[in-house]
DNA sequence: TTCGTCATGTAATGGGTTACATGATTAC
DNA sequence: GTAATCATGTAACCCATTACATGACGAA
């Protein structure tokens, strides 16, 4: 009982808990970082942010650093910025997060997060993770695969060129991520460095 | 004022909509084949659509049918189920909402709703929400690019790959986008028609 | 002094998910 | 009879968005 309840669980605690592990930063500045985080468009609203800043202090994951304080980068002496920390407990709870590898790490926004912050787990993790993500997408290859051939009488030319689009897309992810497999297994850190 | 507040809009009410038009359901079938319309998986939960049929109801968009009523097929006498019809009204509905092409229906899920309802359009109609959808593909590439270039220094392997990744896919987005508009232009319903 | 940006926040709202509650019908 | 599936619905909860409220700082 009471797995998690809603949506996406804590996406954008994950998500904060990396930045702020790698600097200290202020609302309006993590909020800005956030896009490159969470999927590569998209950025989080300040009515889902600061509430969430607001939660993560009250359980003792990030603290206060008074402004005069500094230690951060780029703290030009604008005004009464709250400047963010990590505590034990955060990076404690980061930590956690990182290591995970259950299904609940193959789903798209989770998946997206885990990837930002690969560098920083171990080799079995991360194909751990890859490989759970690719299991994902081929079920919902399969899924879509039985879609077209099942209702194919009563679709349309718009929805099967759909169809077609999505499984397109699909079987990519899916080669993509057989790379990214083969590449940690073929021993190494070389991701990225493909002619382009 | 008041522009429409929350997140998706009236994405569901939309997809709704347009099942009921094709043919009277209950609420079990329609959510059976709203994944079919609403993106290429995902399958809405009951939480959400008995209280949006209940919300079209009042609104008077949709009528009940009593179930000695038929008409509809594949009514094999099961039990009490609630068959709903398209009202005028929400014929009316419907129609105007399909005749939108404004930046509201560029949105991801929004996007795939107009999509599968596209052969009740005209071409006009499906020009115009198309280019709009490729334009908006294409801002996205230029964020995709712009934050590759300026942010290169301080990303790893990973995340640089990603990023790769995200340009590949939205760049096939607008090669997908551009294909259909130019075979809209060629005057006809051609689609989907190609050899594989 | 006004405008744009930096900066922090709250209130109202919308819409989705899980888990729960209930019950009929069909297949075994 | 009992389990699976069909079928409808509610309650608690979570999380995100918009619009609003406030205010300092820098530049025109």
């Amino acid at each position: 009982m009471a797995k998690q309840s809603g949506g996406k669980s804590g996406v954008l605690e994950f998500a904060v808990l990396g930045l702020l592990h790698d600097s200290p930063m202020h609302g309006y500045e993590l909020r800005k970082q956030l896009n490159s985080v969470l999927g590569s468009f998209r950025a989080i609203s300040y009515g889902s942010l600061y509430p969430c800043l607001k939660r993560m202090l009250g359980q003792g994951m990030i603290r206060e650093m008074g402004p005069a304080d500094a230690g951060a980068p780029a703290l030009s002496g604008r005004r009464s910025k709250i400047v963010y920390q990590l505590t034990a407990d955060g990076k404690e709870r980061f930590e956690s997060l990182l290591a995970e590898t259950g299904p609940e790490t193959w789903d798209d926004e989770r998946f997206d997060v885990h990837f930002a912050f690969f560098s920083q787990t171990d080799s079995d993790v991360r194909v751990r993770i890859l490989q759970g993500r690719r299991s994902r997408m081929e079920e919902r290859l399969a899924s879509l695969k039985g879609a077209a051939s099942k209702g194919a009488e009563k679709v349309d030319g718009y929805t099967a060129e759909l169809a077609r689009h999505g499984l397109d897309s699909t079987e990519r992810e899916v080669r993509w991520l057989t790379e990214l497999i083969e590449q940690e297994q073929l021993g190494g850190k070389k991701v990225g460095n493909k002619a382009g």
